[in-house]
DNA sequence: CTGTTAGCGCGTTCAC
DNA sequence: GTGAACGCGCTAACAG
């Protein structure tokens, strides 16, 4: 059972053309200081043994792997699967390639799998949602290059972001021009800096609006916890609910439905992410559509200007739309 | 602005230690050849100076990287997804990386892909539905070790795949036995494989059930294409619909709802993978569950044991399991 | 048990 | 314009 032929290295492809090992790797790296024919003949004899400069030397005499790697908290999260895939294209695009690692919505895994697949490669995009504040800025300065997702670290750090405060009073003002006074909001997790973002716009509508009442009601972030937040969203007497994302909302709209009760006639139900099934339930979706796969191929870009010219590029802010589909309407006489 | 601290190289901690390279080598590896107080001395010199050997520079001489390299037609496509998510913890549970490249459905892509990610990897897990078989034949000996999902190379050639002929014979009968005799089948690709398997199952289940009409209508893999199905569909007066995938019956089923068709009332609809949001639509889809993550978790399995021993596994095939949900039901008199 | 030497495969000085 | 020598950081074979 014969492995592949045994690496041809560089030595073979000298002794084929007849010159040294200095001229071969001149030659296939395009170096201009090489005479043409002598070029040629290298570049043949390349061709004939099939040959390809090991990635790993070059690796590790150049000092740059053309590797890049990506910590996600959950690669079965729609948004995380979104921004990977933007990503690895993006990279792939430049030549780069993509190591992913699955964190577990771990944070301990988050910060040990940063530093390990950081010395892999040469900088890191990172996506830690739940990591206190303290923890990522101390995390951040032994990663570099890093570019942060949906997350800041003080200049110096790039960061690509959807703004999703501004996102949540697009539909806090959506609700309440179709008359809603009387909304719910799931929340998701309590320490999760998305979360945190969400609250601000509420707090701010509160105030603008005072004749409405806007409840919070423990959510979480699947659909499972959208659905066992059914009973008590009814119980609430709310005539809109703002889900924590569209997992959450289809979660809820499904058992709600279940249960008798009509969206958007008698509950309407907006989401948050607009992951793609979002305009696939039945009433659509009303969301905010958060551009994951942008905010990897952003990130992407962040990267590889660190990479390329060692100069941090501006936090980018990528701002949702409100994606009005079937499932809000005018509130219940 | 300092990059991190200038990689402390193993000579830093031979110096601190006071002794050579070599020690510092064979006590941070756990060689049972050295004395225990020079070892702890060793380790208190690496972890004054947070020490880690260059992943790099190790991959270089001991001709393996720890990584792995995995090619998926599309990120974008939720098995996929599954088959990463699962293979991805899998492998970091063994303590390796995982190199992702998504080759955007292009077969040509696909072989580039293979034979570049795998130079810089100890093996490769092959997710190509739509290569060639003969291609994908010569392919696969370039780039040993390496794994296929879903798709067989002969004997030597691990592969892990689900059982798409006996989980649509499933579907088959299950509709079958709620008295349809008229179905449709939306077909997927055509030179895809996971198509052809489908329609060895429908050809033995018209064998042996003459009384029932199974037409084949062109389909598509996604919920668009499913969606567009629906007047043809409709028009055929099938009372049962079998769609190439879950992301199709999805289409079809919000297509024919639009339509004032009522399901299963009206029509049955079976789906095919059991994504994730399968049971999350109104009604919730009946479908063959294809255990994508599981895949992805076996395709390491059978990945390590051929880095480990180099001895092939057997070709692993995992069934889907039927699961009834609310999308189909009794034919309508 | 430890230190010295020789590579892993390549890019890049430095002399010719 | 070309080759010989050195080094990237580490492990392994070889002495001592």
């Amino acid at each position: 059972m014969p492995r592949p032929p045994k690496g041809v290295t560089i030595a073979d492809v000298a002794a084929q053309a007849g010159v040294s090992l200095s001229t071969v790797s001149r030659a296939l790296n395009g170096n201009p200081t090489v005479d043409p024919a002598l070029a040629e003949r290298v570049r043949e004899a390349a061709a004939s043994l099939d040959y390809r400069a090991s990635p790993l030397a070059r690796s590790l005499v150049l000092g740059r792997t053309q590797t890049i790697a990506v910590v996600v908290p959950d690669l079965g999260n729609p948004t995380f699967q979104q921004v990977l895939r933007g990503l690895s294209r993006a990279a792939a695009a430049d030549d780069y390639h993509v190591l992913v690692a699955d964190s577990g919505e771990s944070v301990d895994e988050e910060r040990l799998l940063a530093v390990e697949t950081r010395r892999r490669t040469d900088g890191i995009v990172l996506c830690a949602p739940r990591m206190p504040q303290d923890e990522l800025e101390r995390l951040v300065g032994g990663v570099r290059p890093v570019v942060l997702v949906n997350r800041e670290a003080g200049p110096g750090v790039p960061s690509v972001r959807a703004d999703y405060r501004s996102a949540l009073a697009d539909e806090l003002a959506h609700l309440h021009g179709l008359g809603h006074r009387s909304i719910v909001y799931l929340a998701g997790i309590e320490r999760s800096i998305a979360n945190a973002a969400r609250l601000e716009a509420i707090e701010q509508f509160r105030a603008e609006h005072p004749d409405v009442r806007v409840a919070e009601l423990a959510g979480g972030v699947d659909f499972d916890a959208g659905a066992a937040a059914a009973p008590a969203v009814l119980a609430s007497g709310a005539t809109a609910v703002l889900a924590f994302n569209d997992l959450v909302a289809m979660g809820l709209q499904s058992a709600v439905q279940a249960a008798g009760c009509r969206v958007p006639d008698d509950l309407s139900i907006v989401g948050f992410d607009d992951i793609p099934f979002a305009r696939h339930t039945t009433p659509a979706l009303t969301t905010a559509a958060v551009p994951a796969a942008e905010l990897g191929a952003q990130a992407w870009q962040q990267l590889r200007r660190l990479l390329d010219a060692d100069e941090p590029g501006d936090p980018l802010v990528l701002a949702p739309t409100l994606t009005v589909r079937g499932s809000s309407g005018p509130a219940p006489a």
